[in-house]
DNA sequence: TAATCGTGGGC
DNA sequence: TGCCCAAGATT
């Protein structure tokens, strides 16, 4: 009962406070909107909306992605974070159009297969680009739901089965409502249940809030949070790859090495870009994956290169 | 299950 | 300033 209730006030609010978000029109299409869901993994919409943009008038439909190189793709996600997104995005394009004629998947478990998709992208994409009814739970639904149904301050630290279970339970039966309402929940919890200081003022749920109703307990034990960033492999990574972002063909390791002063950390982060696809190495240079083309450029280097350089010649 | 994987803005 | 956090996925 209080559940429908739930969906139904959410959906009022949504009406009249919903943001307007470029990939909420009705004429956007599941390829674009798939974009915006993978970009916006741990990513702020303020820092997406302009690369979104980009993306999509570069690649308007998977095909165009899936045919250039991982390079490019790197280069356009620019400084969104998680540069493997980037990658996977891609992968994803040469999936749709290998596995699906070049059309995003309707499909759950289809969607669900796809690299870089998982349990939310999917059903995100599934509700909000073909109207199915699926509970879309991100971080702020589950917030929401443990705060407003269950009463507790804050929900777990990963999505579980249980938590889609919950949330489906809210939803009201007519599939396009259903992906409306879940829509509705993640703008609540966006911008008004939000994390750190939730502002139940102007919270539309606040009467049918158990949390409110149990005066908002505060969380049990100080939540671990091991995300520093400083000085950690990932910054290494993150200034390694900048570079190669910015330069236009191979980057010699002698220049990489002015990036971080740790020699061991530097070969070990170098080596899991490696590892991850995203470089390449081309003798003593590096390159973004897929730009090896460009190897015959001059590298910059101390050392003009004597003879035939080794490890340079295409496979 | 827990760790890893970027980046930048707000407080 | 340093910490928290933001529409997660993968291993």
């Amino acid at each position: 009962m209080a559940e429908k209730e739930l969906a139904a006030t959410a959906m009022r609010w949504f009406d009249e406070n919903a943001r307007d978000l470029p990939w909420r029109e009705p004429d956007v299409g599941a390829w674009a909107i798939l974009v915006s869901e993978v970009m916006l993994q741990q990513t702020p919409v303020v820092r997406v909306l302009p690369a979104w943009r980009a993306w999509l008038a570069r690649w308007p439909v998977p095909a165009a992605l899936a045919a250039d190189p991982p390079a490019e793709a790197i280069r356009m996600w620019g400084r969104l974070g998680y540069p493997r997104r980037a990658l996977r995005l891609r992968e994803c394009a040469v999936a749709i159009v290998e596995r699906h004629g070049g059309q995003v998947p309707t499909q759950l478990d289809e969607l669900l297969a796809l690299p870089g998709v998982g349990t939310y992208t999917a059903r995100a994409v599934a509700a909000f680009a073909y109207g199915q009814r699926h509970p879309v739970v991100d971080t702020n639904v589950r917030r929401l739901v443990a705060r407003a149904v269950a009463g507790e301050p804050d929900a777990g630290p990963a999505t579980r089965p249980a938590d889609l279970v919950a949330t489906a339970e809210l939803l009201p039966v007519e599939p396009a409502r259903a992906a409306r309402a879940s829509a509705a929940f993640m703008e609540l919890g966006a911008l008004v249940c939000v994390a750190r200081a939730p502002r139940c003022v102007d919270c539309p749920l606040a009467s049918m809030c158990a949390w409110r109703a149990s005066g908002r307990t505060a969380p049990v034990g100080p939540t671990r949070r091991p995300q520093r960033y400083a000085g950690t492999d990932r910054q290494v990574r993150g200034m390694l790859l900048a570079v190669l972002r910015e330069t236009t063909g191979p980057v010699h390791r002698d220049r990489l090495d002015l990036v971080w002063d740790d020699d061991a950390q530097r070969a070990r982060a170098l080596a899991g870009l490696v590892d991850d696809g995203l470089v390449e190495p081309v003798g003593e240079a590096y390159v973004l994956a897929g730009d090896r083309h460009l190897a015959d450029r001059r590298i910059p280097g101390p050392r003009p290169a004597a003879g035939p350089e080794a490890g340079v010649d295409p496979v």
